[in-house]
DNA sequence: AATATTTACTTGTATATACAAGATAACTTT
DNA sequence: AAAGTTATCTTGTATATACAAGTAAATATT
């Protein structure tokens, strides 16, 4: 008994184009095939082609522009995604390294949790991991993160150290980032995380809790994190 | 020679569903009509219906349910736009002010601009001012502000105290923010921004560069901020 | 009473088609 | 040569229709 799993055409388009415009094939400023060839190509109708563009408008991986076609745009960190880069345009040449403190574990919320967590998620308890990740072997960001514990198979043993937590929900769970909020403060570090960012407890450092919503129902990703912004800041697109 | 202004019927359905969502007709959580019977209303078929419900799901008013319906979503604050919460469930009844530090004006953009210009923004020069929010009457953000020069009549004699900048846009130029992105870091107050904060120069703070797209190609807006986050926080949705 | 099954509703995917309107280059007129 | 026109490309809006598939309540079966 096989999962038929029906694929549907405008997600092949999708698919198709955004894999093109991510290997570089199609690159910023680009023209795509216009909606007719597209349509001859995949021998299908307008409808169905604009139904993929549009989405893929809407992903931020093209600009249309009525009487022109669709632009390739510059690409994205994606749907305001945290990402951590050096003041030099990106991370460029220097060394992005991942530690993880705590391996994935099953365990229950804690009692003082962040955020409010719905009735199912709350009994179903979370997975929680923390890393610490440097730069140029300078220790700049330590995350502590927890997932609701839907079923993952394999995750806990998944190697979270150069991979980014996304990416692997992504391919390996078909699991996307939705929504989300943030809250950002200023503060000093504290003994603990002076220590594991080797700084002074009157060193400056970025303080920021995040929810994620997904698109399966009972996953959120909660993570809170510290930053030291002496040499790097955090950046975020939306 | 009046402008037809053809008016587009999904456009319109937009914006009549739009406007009974933030009027509270419909609540989070309720259904909207169902496609067949907004296609009766509209005189129209489902494809038109099902554009103007896509592009709502997109803007986050309505979520989509195969074989349910659309539901109306919790009101968001809409698109990454940051808006400032004090750390008690929002701003509740706390008082936020707003001074005008430097009234709008038209000057040429900063030799030194924190994001790089194209040529014909550069050109056109940029509006700028700035504005000390306070809660309470405590002084917590200071933020400067810098507008691409696209024309804007009577701009600079518009109110910025009481409304935000986005509503004043939004409402008559009928400018929206499409997306942007944001850099943070955590530094140690300045004396400049230590007296409009009132705060001593050990005390850290958010400093917070973000520049915004809009659907006016030629707008853009770019905003540095400096924030106190002892008795509040940063808030950020998408 | 508990469990299947049917039915009627919902949204999702898709085809086929038509005309409007923006963008651009080729062509014609001045 | 410059200016206006046309032709032809592009995407935008819209109608009409069909069947697939998820949801939930009513109905039939056990």
């Amino acid at each position: 008994m096989s999962k038929k799993e029906v694929i549907h055409l405008y997600k092949k388009v999708i698919e198709d184009l955004k894999s093109l415009i991510e290997k570089g094939e199609y690159k910023k400023g680009d023209l795509l095939p216009s909606e007719n060839e597209l349509c001859r190509s995949y021998d299908t109708t307008r409808v169905t082609i604009r139904q993929a563009l549009s989405s893929l408008a809407n992903m931020g991986y093209i600009t249309r522009r009525h009487g022109k076609g669709s632009i390739v745009s510059e690409p994205k960190s994606g749907l305001g995604i945290l990402s951590l880069s050096g003041v030099t345009a990106g991370i460029g040449n220097h060394k992005l390294t991942t530690t993880i403190l705590q391996k994935p574990v099953k365990q229950a919320w804690p009692d003082d949790f962040f955020y409010e967590l719905d009735e199912a998620e709350a009994e179903a308890g979370c997975i929680f991991f923390s890393r610490l990740r440097h730069i140029d072997n300078i220790p700049v960001l330590y995350e502590e993160t927890h997932i609701s514990n839907v079923d993952l198979p394999h995750f806990s043993s998944r190697n979270l150290e150069n991979k980014s937590l996304f990416k692997i929900l992504k391919e390996h769970y078909k699991i996307e980032v939705k929504e989300g909020e943030q809250k950002i403060w200023a503060i000093h570090a504290d003994k603990n995380i002076s220590g594991l960012l080797n700084i002074k407890t009157t060193h400056p450092i970025v303080h920021m809790k995040r929810r994620l919503q997904t698109n399966n129902k009972g996953l959120r990703i909660y993570s809170s994190l510290y930053c030291n912004t002496e040499e790097n800041f955090l950046q975020d697109s939306f």
